[in-house]
DNA sequence: CATGAATGAGCGTTCATTCAT
DNA sequence: AATGAATGAACGCTCATTCAT
């Protein structure tokens, strides 16, 4: 029996199961976890219980995956975009913020199901938070320990800045998401950046923020999700 | 007929309805909303069910009431906190950040149901959430405009800046909340009312900073809830 | 105690009893059997719960009670325009038709509630009706029996002659409740009396019908509840 | 995607869902709508509630299923005897009451829902009941209209004579229904058959009208649910 | 691989009735 | 006599999950 799952079979497998998280993704983000049912996902992707359930253990296991690609998605995204504060802080901090922001823009459905959806759901997806929130503060306290190492700057507990820098992404993105807000999420860049660069007692320039703002804006998003 | 209900009544109808919440917060904010049933509540509560319809019409009205309380709790506290910062920013600040997080502190179910179990509950509570923000940016806005006028700092646009404000207090909360940290929140005042300065670009000394935060660890929190 | 039931105190018993039966008929009639509450009950006629129970054992008795009175009202009502059935059948079945349906007509709520309503309520119910129904077709069997003796038309079966006979009325009196209808009830009596007349191959003249109805048209219902 | 579901499948869910409709039928009409619980229908059909639930919308939804289908059943067999009267009234009477009569007496169950558990129970029946009347009504009224052209007889108002005559089958059958008399219906249909001929003033004859009951007795209902 | 009919534990809620005051 | 807070059995219904086909 081992032929049968051959190369093309497991392809057209992959393909399936992409197809159904992806109609997952849209479905749970529009109507919440709760108020999403089986025949809801099912239904919106033209495929019978049966077959869902061949795919995925069950409704969590379903919305696990969702989140913990959305996480990956985001996570990869933060941190190719931290890398590219190097010695110019004005310059890469924007870049930075911007790309963030980009890809949470491109990936609203996600973006809402892991910071809304996910949140209070059960001590599951809380521990996948605190642990996502854990590698988060760890890589930007990693940062800005080699800010601190060359800055001037008064830092005095790394752990509580870096909760806090996140805290103004997050707190921005959030109101956002919830205000289904027409306006672009890149608007904000600017003040926000300025704000954490002052927060963290960083020298900087207008014409940098700007810069790294515009170069973001006019670069493609090729690592995204269609 | 008005006296057909006497006061004593009264009083001991108050007193069960008051003995419902109470216990519902601790239910709600262990279990989370969807996770609790009636029956969990009206056991803990050592009521019948027929009493809990008696007092609420139903479970969402249950959990509103509690939200709504909630909200009123914190905002109240938050006000008045940010009332204290007048002349002496750096003082004043550390005396707001850590009233409020005592607050918090002494109101933790109360907050994990607000902060983490409403949220993405259902379109009534986003809306709500929602509200709550905008009122908490309104008022943070105008004491922002109120630093600016007077200050030196740049503060290019002072929404975002009041939504990072409050986002680096709502991260630092959710940590707190989420890993059922034993540590209080009180340790993180100093850095997150450094940074805060910071982000403002307003004058500190360290001194003021530190004896903000004691004054208010030696106040009792008269005006709460027991 | 005994001087406690004094026959004051009785009088304002039975008032009360009085109050709420009238106000419950409003209720039934206008929700039916299940869908009124003791509570609607109780709101409407202003008083408590205990002492409803107080004056009735329970929803059902107090439908019965209802019930009883209508059934009441009615036959009397009925066995009363019968007897003016004499020597002059045309003008006496006239009269008896629009006597009935007057008393129909100021009776409305009691009407719907012991044709519509209590039809296929519970065996005690279906009881009552059959015992009502059999009542009343013995009633104008006896009737039918003087028509047959000194009559020269075909009455092979009186039961079912009865039975069909009463049927003419109960049908047109279930339209008018059903359709909520403006016209009066009145106005069907003609045609009705000439049905049943001919039916019964009984000789009748159109102004005698029509005087019959006339006067029982201007007659007051004096024997009514108010 | 058609072939998803094969005949085979299709027929068996047809079967099911008539299997529960049957077993329904005999519930209600045993215990009354409100006294029948849907955990009395599924045990009884020995399904599950789920199974109940995939089939139906909800209780009512199978009663309407029922109600309708007992409308269509009595309708079609109402039309269908009236027809039978042609240039013999007496003949064409006779058979079509026997018929009728014979209708209801091989679908017991059916009629006691439309006739006795439906009447009273919410304004969704008192409308399907209204309509059926008026469509009864109408439907007799075109009838009659065909005699009193032709006749001799005085017809002062054919609505109200339709309804006079279809409250004479109405309340034999009524009392047939509510006293689980063990007579046949048939019994009563010669008397019924005079009296309405009498009362329409058409000439019969005694032997056309018995040849007519007779014919209905000797013939086979093909045309209706086992 | 795919189907969808079948399951049933468990939910929120109602409301007639009781009884201490 | 009158009150209304308290009771809890019982209801209709949902939906994640299974499994025979």
């Amino acid at each position: 029996m081992v032929y049968k799952t051959s190369k093309e079979t497991q392809e057209k497998k992959d393909l399936k199961r992409k197809h159904i998280i992806k109609i997952a993704a849209r479905i749970f983000s529009q109507n919440g976890y709760h108020k999403t049912t089986v025949k809801d996902v099912v239904e919106a992707a033209d495929i019978s219980v049966g077959t869902f359930y061949f795919y995925f253990k069950n409704k969590e296991h379903l919305f696990e995956t969702l989140y913990d690609e959305g996480i990956e998605e985001i996570f990869s995204a933060l941190m190719q975009s931290l890398q590219n504060i190097e010695c110019e802080a004005d310059f890469g901090f924007s870049k930075a913020i911007a790309f963030f922001f980009k890809v949470i823009e491109c990936n609203k459905p996600l973006a809402k199901i892991m910071l809304i959806e996910a949140v209070g759901l059960n001590p599951t997806f809380e521990r996948k938070r605190a642990e996502a929130t854990q590698k988060l503060v760890s890589y930007t306290t990693e940062f800005f320990y080699e800010i601190k190492k060359l800055g001037t700057g008064n830092m005095p507990d790394i752990k509580i800045f870096a909760l806090a820098f996140i805290g103004t992404l997050y707190n921005v993105v959030l109101e956002w998401l919830q205000t289904d807000s027409k306006e672009s999420l890149l608007d904000s860049v600017y003040a926000l950046t300025v704000y954490n660069l002052q927060a963290l007692k960083l020298e900087y320039n207008i014409d940098n923020i700007n810069r790294g703002i515009t170069e973001i804006i006019n670069t493609k998003l090729d690592n995204l999700k269609e």
